[in-house]
DNA sequence: AGATTTACATACAGACATGTATGTAAATCT
DNA sequence: AGATTTACATACATGTCTGTATGTAAATCT
């Protein structure tokens, strides 16, 4: 077949990717054969293995194409709890609004079995929660530094149910479909927790 | 083959539910075949489409086998807080101690995808997620009635926050096995959550 | 005790997925 | 301009899983 150029190859790679992830959320990554994802792309088995080496690849390339929900160091103003709070409701409010990052995420949370060559990606999110703890342990520290918070608030240990808030709200965010749980009041929800923390207690 | 008597065949059911779950882990809920739960379980194939009509059946089976982790109608000292504390405590406890509970929501939250029949199965869990608001909701309206908690404590978004915590620290507790994010300080954690509810502020 | 049902094992039919090998025309390199 | 590589499409070989149909001997029913 005609061989394409440099750029539109990398069109070609993109758009699997994309169609990758939509296949993915309709019908879990297990079920997805790559057959599917081809021709949803317009191509042929050929043309995926020519860019990925297997599905759990291409699983990678869809995480990376979407790339990282929270980016504290987006948000330089206002107190550490502010900064805080201020992530994380840009988290979700780009659940919200990135129709890609809802996709991307829903696989991850619950669509997707992390068994085998998949087992190092849970190893992966993992990591990325211990930086995500890294992070909040200094915002704490600089809360508690700054006497925004109390003294005797430990740092770390907040930072972990901080984590778990956040892991769980993502989580049932997700599949809060109706609202009723969780996802009609997320803002309030991040609110209070960040609130929870300070000195002042503000509902 | 030979007919075995109703108790026996009761015993063959429940070899095949401990061993579907115990592949489940192991291999994740779409990759395992019912060839290969069925050869773990001494039987063929026809034994298990016999008893279960297909591996979603077969997963409900598991859940069922194993039950809810968290029950906090087995608490009844102390106050609204205490309990709800000791219910959290108890199903963390049964992670630890209990292999079976152990391997049944490994396999629910990182080993399942929930497309397809198992869409479903994700829908019965949010249930169990609004059963958990109403006894939360409810530990809390008690916690204020009763001058444990601020009155400006919303006891519904209470327990929104602490079904999140909940939820992710079940997540993460599965997936963190060198400790090094939430395992190795669980207590502590939950202890602090719920003592982050009372009015007086205690570590 | 005979009829019926049960609790499986065995056999069958078909679909589907994977990875690789090979072909090819044009883009890119030299 | 020729040599080489690229970006795929096509073809092949193989394994695996599913659901159902059928067989059967002993439990259970009446």
């Amino acid at each position: 077949m005609a061989r394409k150029t440099k750029a539109e190859a990398a069109l070609t790679r993109d758009r699997i990717v994309t169609c990758a992830r939509q296949v993915f959320s309709r019908e879990g990554v297990t079920n997805t054969s790559l057959e599917t994802v081809a021709k949803e792309a317009g191509v042929t088995r050929g043309a995926v293995y020519w860019h990925f080496r297997d599905k759990a690849d291409l699983f990678m390339a869809v995480r990376q194409q979407t790339g990282t929900l929270l980016r504290f160091d987006d948000f330089r103003t206002g107190d550490a709890l502010e900064r805080l709070e201020a992530g994380l409701q840009a988290a979700l409010d780009r659940l919200r609004t990135d129709r890609q990052a809802l996709e991307t995420y829903e696989v991850m949370l619950w669509k997707c079995e992390y068994v085998g060559a998949f087992a190092d990606v849970r190893k992966d999110l993992m990591s990325a929660s211990s930086l995500f703890l890294t992070e909040v342990t200094e915002f704490y520290g600089e809360a508690v530094r700054m006497k925004l918070a109390s003294a005797d608030l430990d740092p770390a240990l907040a930072a972990r149910e901080t984590l778990c808030f956040y892991a769980g709200l993502l989580k049932l965010w997700l599949a809060d479909e109706n609202g009723v749980t969780v996802r009609a009041e997320v803002r309030q929800l991040i609110k209070r927790h960040v609130a929870g923390r300070r000195l002042q207690k503000a509902v």
